[in-house]
DNA sequence: TAAAAAATTTAGATTAATCTAAAAATATGA
DNA sequence: TCATATTTTTAGATTAATCTAAATTTTTTA
């Protein structure tokens, strides 16, 4: 099988690649909190494995055996995030880096066994889809709060800042998975916003606004 | 902290200490199916982090601190198997090998909020104690099945052979951990055994009832 | 379109864990 | 007790993942 670091770079590769097909050495080098000449390294590894695309220069892609390791290693991360918040009562911004550990547990009948004993979930604790046995998922249409309109409605669904210091903010504001809100007023001058939810009126920054999505 | 081969090391050290106490390099690489020459510079790596007592050609033991590791990797190895069997519907037989991975995943608060979940379970599926937070333990007093005479009852509650193939043998025969015995009778020629379990009788060999524990 | 800047790769080391083969220390037993 | 066997250690390599510094390629921009 795959060492734990080289599913780690798959990992990286396939969140890269949602942004642009090709994936560039220092993104990927930044991401991993490495140097660039050690992913230089790990690509060739991963090219021989016929795990990525690679030429030299050009950037590299996911071949679909790649993105197949990649997507296991999502699907268990998200399993354990469920796992320890559901079961365990870990805060939403507590789960991630043991779930970086627990992702890597190779064995593939305790996956499957898990997600049959939590009901087989469709989201992770911050609203990212779980892959399915196949590697499938759904994926929420989600767009940030701040590209609503004023008398908006709409039903908190995803984060795209996972920091634990966002996560807690969210938590402290109760603006967290699942609350319906409504947006009361938008300041024009710095875009902020008044979000109403229930009887309470939330002021978001700009950049808060960003970074929370919402289903409608 | 200890990287996930030193935790073997101490792991393998603390067990064989069980039966002598100072520990050989062949046997640790026995254990750990490596060679001698492999076994040295790690035991040499263990002495400089104070986890063991190592003097050359002199065996090792491991320090207070080098237990307390070992400690917390038995823990979470028996904790994980419980919840493997508990849980996850896992036989027996099966949980061994995932537990050996899951024993490595670091967060204590894991470790702690998983033993609550499943209310602080004292033995694992093989009859093994459960070591708490703070290391302690308490293990059955246990006797082989070889070791009872004639019309002697007992409980099934532990193995020293813990290989699939004999936990296997056990689940089929239905001589599983809680089980209530009765050496109905003992073959002089060669030691084998007749077991009464309610009403049925299980013919054991030597070896079986050897590596067969039970309290009284 | 040719410098300059940025991105990427190569060269050469390092560290951890392992190995084989040979040397050294210890244990055994005639 | 001393030769032989056993155990353990050392010497010297190897492999994976990493690094820094230097070289190369690609991209940008003046
Ligand atoms: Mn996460
Ligand atoms: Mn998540
Ligand atoms: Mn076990
Ligand atoms: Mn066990």
């Amino acid at each position: 099988m795959n060492t734990f670091t080289e599913e780690n770079y798959l990992k990286a590769i396939y969140h890269l690649s949602s942004k642009t097909e090709s994936v560039g050495t220092n993104e990927i080098a930044a991401v991993l909190k490495t140097k660039a000449a050690s992913v230089t390294d790990m690509l060739k590894k991963l090219a021989d494995k016929k795990l990525i695309n690679y030429a030299r220069y050009q950037g590299v892609s996911l071949t679909s055996a790649g993105e197949k390791v990649a997507l296991s290693i999502i699907r268990k991360h998200r399993l354990w995030e469920y796992f320890l918040v559901e079961k365990l009562n870990f805060k939403w911004d507590e789960v991630h880096d043991v779930a970086e550990e627990l992702e890597h547990i190779a064995s593939r009948e305790l996956v499957d066994r898990l997600d049959d004993f939590m009901g087989n979930p469709k989201y992770d604790p911050h609203g990212d889809p779980i892959p399915d046995k196949q590697g499938k998922f759904k994926a929420h249409e989600l767009k940030p709060v701040s590209a609503m309109n004023v008398d908006q409605e709409g039903v908190i669904s995803g984060v795209r800042d996972h920091s634990a210091a966002f996560l807690q903010y969210l938590e402290k504001t109760k603006l967290t998975i699942g609350k319906k809100i409504k947006v009361a007023d938008i300041n024009s001058y710095d875009h902020s916003m008044i979000l109403q939810t229930g009887d309470k009126r939330i002021h978001v920054s700009r950049e808060a606004a960003n970074n929370l999505l919402i289903a409608q």
